[in-house]
RNA sequence: GGAGGGUUCGCCUAAUGGUAUGGCACUAGUCUUGAAAACUAGCGGGAGAAAUCCCUUACAGGUUCGAGUCCUGUACCCUCCGCCA
């Protein structure tokens, strides 16, 4: 959410945002409600203050316990009067604040304008593609020869898109966590293991709803979430705190499974490991003060990071800016890395690297002290490290051979305990 | 599932139904060669050019001229018991 007075003094600037992220918003009705409501919030403090100075010329006679009848019939007539402003005010709040909800964050300067995907803008390109002297398999195929992921079990036994890693494909999913774990870690990256249970709170604070509600389980018996992605409760830990400039900023990877009910994409990718309603996914993700500068030089640093172990993996990748018009409503930033997956003959998205300003901590109220003892709200940001299954698809295909077996990445190669992934 | 206790500024803490205390921390200033100490002021949000005013005791209602305080409901936290592992 933005603060109404920022729009109210940046209009034409937020108009244009929302403009360029293909956002309807209805900015006259929302100016004229800002306008009624503060008129109104001078009647009622109007009111109210009469209503004060009866009461506080009570409490100075308190002690005669004179009973001043006068003064009881026109706090009676001032409460009666406070009643009907307020209600009207309150109104005026709700719909004021429900229109506020529609606004869009404000994406920088460096953000390309577009409408929708095809603005987007290749900002890097990494690797070679592969080149297969031999009609290459997809992961699907490959998985299923080698046995390392079963898909009819995993639907019979967990419903729709479910599935068992198994065998060096059970073993390559917790050696690619592990290493992007481990090498966010070093950077001196805070480690945590997230809840992935969490609390409505933590969804509307990150800015997943009210917009995807549809998106994410709800335990309604509990009044529970699973979190799509450890960003949710993450980037709560913090909510409702006041932080000390000292210990900003504050750099986390952690680790979450993650649950998606993949909503209104029923004819998307339903074959394979691209699409799923379980995965596991190691999240980088900054809370910091709010110098946008420093911020967007770690929108930077995240991506550097997440780069790094594809490079690792040795996976050919591009990364993408989002254009205004491909990015979400809270961020100001966005990259998409997309890794090489031959069966798609396209790269596919494995990565996205978001910085929000203090969009998210607005609506978690998280906070903290300047050096000259001022509150403001933080800026977060946050990016995968490596999310699995997705990126065993890249995996799978890009590193398969002609006799129909695998070469297992060399960081990976020690964990899974061979170099090479056989038909057994 | 049952019983009880709790939620006031970043932390701690006070308030017979009558102006939301006080301390610590923090910021600025005075003093000092510098620092510490001491002292002074500030230190939740909003409207306003300003004076000033309004709101703020977890949240939502109610009673009252007036609610941190009384009543109702909700959320969250804690303790104990039971059940399960």
């Amino acid at each position: 959410m933005l603060d109404i007075k920022f729009i109210r003094e940046n209009l034409e600037k937020v108009k244009t945002a929302a403009k360029n992220k293909n956002r309807e918003v209805d900015f006259e009705k929302l100016l004229d409600l800002d306008e009624k409501h503060r008129s109104l919030t001078q009647e009622v403090e109007k009111v109210r203050a009469e209503r004060n100075v009866i009461s506080q010329q009570r409490t100075v006679n308190s002690k005669q316990l004179t009973d001043n009848s006068e003064q009881r019939t026109k706090g009676r007539e001032l409460k009666e009067q406070l009643k009907r402003l307020e209600e009207g005010q309150k109104k005026i709040t709700e719909e004021l604040n429900l229109l506020l909800l529609t606004v869009p964050n404000v994406p920088h300067e460096s953000v390309p304008v577009g409408k929708d995907a095809s603005g987007n803008k290749e900002v890097a390109k990494w690797g070679n593609l592969p080149k297969f002297d031999f009609p290459p398999k997809d992961h699907i195929t490959l998985a299923k020869d080698l046995d390392l992921v079963d898909f009819d079990r995993g639907v019979k036994v967990g419903g729709f898109r479910q599935y068992f890693l198994k065998n060096e494909g059970a073993l390559l999913e917790m050696a690619v966590l592990t290493h992007a774990y481990r090498k966010i870690a070093k950077k001196g990256y805070i480690p945590l293991v997230a809840p992935s249970i969490v609390k409505e709170f933590t969804l509307l604070g990150n800015g997943q709803f009210p917009w995807g509600r549809e998106e994410v389980y709800h335990l309604e018996k509990d009044n529970m979430y699973l979190a799509g992605t450890a960003e949710v409760p993450v980037t709560a830990y913090f909510s409702g705190e006041v932080l000390d400039e000292r210990i900003l900023p504050k750099k986390f990877v952690a680790f979450s499974s993650c649950f998606r009910r993949e909503a209104g994409s029923y004819g998307k990718d339903t074959k394979g490991l691209y699409r799923l309603h379980q995965f596991n996914k190691v999240e980088q993700v900054i809370v910091t003060n709010n110098e946008e500068k420093q911020s967007l030089e770690f929108l930077e640093e995240l991506r550097k990071n997440s780069e790094e172990i594809l490079q690792d993996l040795e996976l050919p990748y591009r990364v993408l800016l989002m254009c205004t018009g491909d990015m979400g409503e809270p961020q100001v930033k966005k990259y998409d890395i997309e890794t090489w997956m031959p069966s798609r003959n396209a790269y596919g998205e494995t990565m996205s690297d978001s910085f929000m300003g203090d969009f998210q901590a607005r609506r978690l109220n998280i906070r903290y002290r300047t050096g000259k003892n001022v509150l403001q709200f933080c800026h977060t940001l946050n990016n995968t490290a490596i999310a699995s299954p997705r990126i065993l698809i890249a995996i799978f295909e890009n590193c398969q051979r002609e006799d129909g077996s695998i070469t297992v990445p060399k960081v990976l190669q020690d964990f899974v305990g061979t170099d090479v992934i056989t038909k057994r």
